[in-house]
DNA sequence: ATGTTTATTATGTCTACACATAAGGAGTCG
DNA sequence: CGACTCCTTATGTGTAGACATAATAAACAT
């Protein structure tokens, strides 16, 4: 069949190179028309596979300097960042929502500082757990903005989580996202079953919609949770 | 002299559009061909406007279906992993390497099973730490595969890091990357200052080459260290 | 020797066109 | 009604050619 070479065949034999081959770290490449004849295919689609293979981390491609392998390959990781019910559900568990609290309140200044709040800015405060099988997997500890979101405080959350209600309802145009350990406190204690002090992987995601607020979330993992990525 | 229409500009006027316009989560986005009529671009551009912005994961794609906003736009993020000297150069800081210890051993068998060793290889294991402005910023606790990589037993890593040395030496084929919270160790306690128990966050990173273990390392940051990304 | 201009060159990107492929949907048949 | 086939359609990808742009290197002037 494969009369004509794919791009991503080229791409293949291309990282084949770099990792097994005659390319080694540092080294410059061939041009691409060069390459493109080496090959037979047409400069567009060497052009494709370079840039594909570049933006997988591995070349360093510079106008007029050529391209180069990249002395360290792994700059980036790239983390699926699920839906908690797909990651769950993923790996067949069965999936369990649960509301712990849900509080309407004048924001705490810690958050508004955090977040970019008005002075006396409503939020809604939820607390949720993420069963798999059964077995609390997450505890979601969140803030919406009442002020730009009226509606979540109608909204009552024992059905539905708040993500994808959120997803659902409201755009955004700017995310933070960080990892980081933090030492169990009472609630993930109660909660996530650690004991008090005990390292706790979370992830933080705040989320803003035309420079307003729309909702900060704090998700804690059970003991021993790793986010894992593979190459 | 913007006569023609780059697909970057097309690009940022369809985020526009699914993030603060008429295009909302799960809406179907008109066919390739009356979106670059629409735009006044060939088909090949507006394919690749889209493409892109469907790899930053605002789109679904599929052949016949259409072109479709993405309900969870925030399904992967990406983290740039610089390497240490970079990471710290990059905030103004002075960069300082140290070598705390060094030795060559025959790999214990948890190391056996979590990089597919085989029996009686050896092992060099090696604590380092990376400075930030005289300040302790991570403690580097890595193992080389001494049978893969015999260099690795004559080379002497009180100038040179190893992963410096290993990114110029070796190349690879396989990654694994791990994110996790540990408690502190009594190492960590005596090199970054924390308490004994204290939450650390972790980065752990496996390297193969040709189905040969290369490397595992695990990378211990400062109290308070946080993996930030943004969008 | 040093700073500035100019040419060269490799990558970046747009166009127009053609064919490939996956998958939804209509129509057909038991 | 269900299962199958076939057609249609939107995206996926390859080609050839042209111009744009960044960055190095060479030529030049100070």
């Amino acid at each position: 069949m494969a009369e004509t070479t794919t791009f991503r065949e080229v791409m293949a034999e291309i990282i084949q190179r770099i990792t097994e081959g005659p390319w080694g770290p540092g080294s410059l490449l061939p041009g691409e028309v060069e390459l493109a004849e080496e090959f037979g295919v047409s400069r567009t689609t060497m052009n494709r596979a370079l840039r594909e293979v570049s933006e997988l981390g591995f070349l360093d491609r510079k106008r007029k300097a050529g391209t180069r392998v990249r002395m360290a390959p792994i700059r980036q990781a790239r983390f699926e960042m699920p839906v908690v019910r797909a990651e769950i559900e993923k790996t067949g568990a069965q999936y369990r929502y649960q509301l712990v609290s849900r509080a309407v309140i004048v924001a705490p200044d810690w958050l508004r500082a955090r977040m970019r709040l008005k002075a006396r800015d409503k939020v809604v405060h939820l607390v949720c757990l993420h069963f798999a099988d059964g077995v609390a997997f997450q505890l979601e500890d969140r803030w919406i903005n009442a002020s730009a979101l009226p509606q979540a405080v109608e909204q009552d959350f024992s059905a539905v989580g708040p993500n994808e209600w959120l997803v659902a309802t409201v755009p955004f145009s700017e995310v933070e996202i960080s990892f980081l350990a933090a030492a169990a406190d009472a609630r993930m204690v109660a909660h996530l079953g650690h004991a008090p002090g005990d390292p706790v992987f979370c992830i933080e995601r705040a989320t803003w919609w035309q420079n307003a607020a729309v909702t900060l979330v704090t998700l804690a993992h059970r003991q021993g949770y790793r986010m894992t990525t593979r190459y």
